[in-house]
DNA sequence: TACAATATTGTAACCATTACAATTTTATCT
DNA sequence: AGATAAAATTGTAATGGTTACAATATTGTA
């Protein structure tokens, strides 16, 4: 099954009319699993829905968000993101790359004292700070200042 | 030693100037752990300086974010809200009331694969759903329905 | 096809945040 | 104290992501 049906199997699992915009839009989450910001998305399907307006973008983020087929990040407070992954996991914010990624995190609050007698919906471990690649970079750039 | 001194105390410690200003909206952050907005700063702070203006609120709160006397809660994805709590804690936002509530949560991923040769400077546990107080209220209202 | 419900579009407004230049305050030196 | 420079504060306007809303288009059903 390709990753439009399988767009289409989750909206009508969720009982959301599977309208072209709406799995187009899932699929590219799906298969863009960066976390992209609402502009990115209508950047993106732009070229294929030329009448596209940023408006339908933000009606079909609402609505899945609205179903739980799509969270929200907002890590970034410059922008909001959206993200399809389901399983629990945490997202780590690089300041330099701006990039964000997953990593495993599964935390359970359910006995913590302060929480006791409340419902929990949403989950999200945040964590911020400088990617690999980009400390990488950056040790390099000061090795060649020495140098220098 | 009062609060005042003591919001004086910790913006020396960082090297940062203690106007009038940063000390009292440090003291307020301090008395208020509540999470406001940079409006209710704003707003709360007014009365004592009638010609503040929010570009000061948000200069002082980003000053006081460089130097990590405040830290930065985005859970609410309407605006952003700011906390003078220094110690690790947790955040559980109530989608009702809308009130921020802190909670003990000290995770540790030094451990985590996906994370190994990253720097880590900040963590953000957050949680949503509904708080105790909202809860009760939606039970009770029910319950009269019910009745009628 | 006809109809009603729903989805999409385009435009304008909203509003938290930021940019920036002018003004005021503060620290330092004579 | 007065002069000077640096830093802080202010006021205004702009920015930009998001939302409101009415008009238009599409879809499902009979
Ligand atoms: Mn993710
Ligand atoms: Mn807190
Ligand atoms: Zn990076
Ligand atoms: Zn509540």
């Amino acid at each position: 099954m390709n990753v439009l049906e399988k767009a289409r199997q989750m909206l009508k699992a969720k009982a959301v009319r599977p309208t072209i915009i709406r799995v187009r839009l899932l699929a590219y989450l799906l298969t863009h699993p960066v976390h992209p910001t609402a502009e990115q998305i209508y950047q993106a399907l732009l070229p294929e829905f030329p009448t596209l307006s940023k408006t339908s973008v933000y009606n079909t983020l609402d609505k899945m968000l609205e179903v739980k087929l799509v969270r929200l990040i907002t890590i970034d407070e410059k922008e909001t993101r959206y993200d399809a992954g389901t399983a629990v996991h945490g997202h780590f914010f690089c300041k330099f790359c701006r990039k964000i990624t997953d990593f495993a995190a599964n935390p359970d609050y359910t006995g913590c004292q302060e929480l006791s007698g409340y419902e929990i919906t949403e989950c999200n471990v945040y964590l911020t700070g400088i990617c690999k690649a980009c400390l990488q970079k950056i040790n390099k750039s000061q090795e060649e200042e020495k140098a220098v």
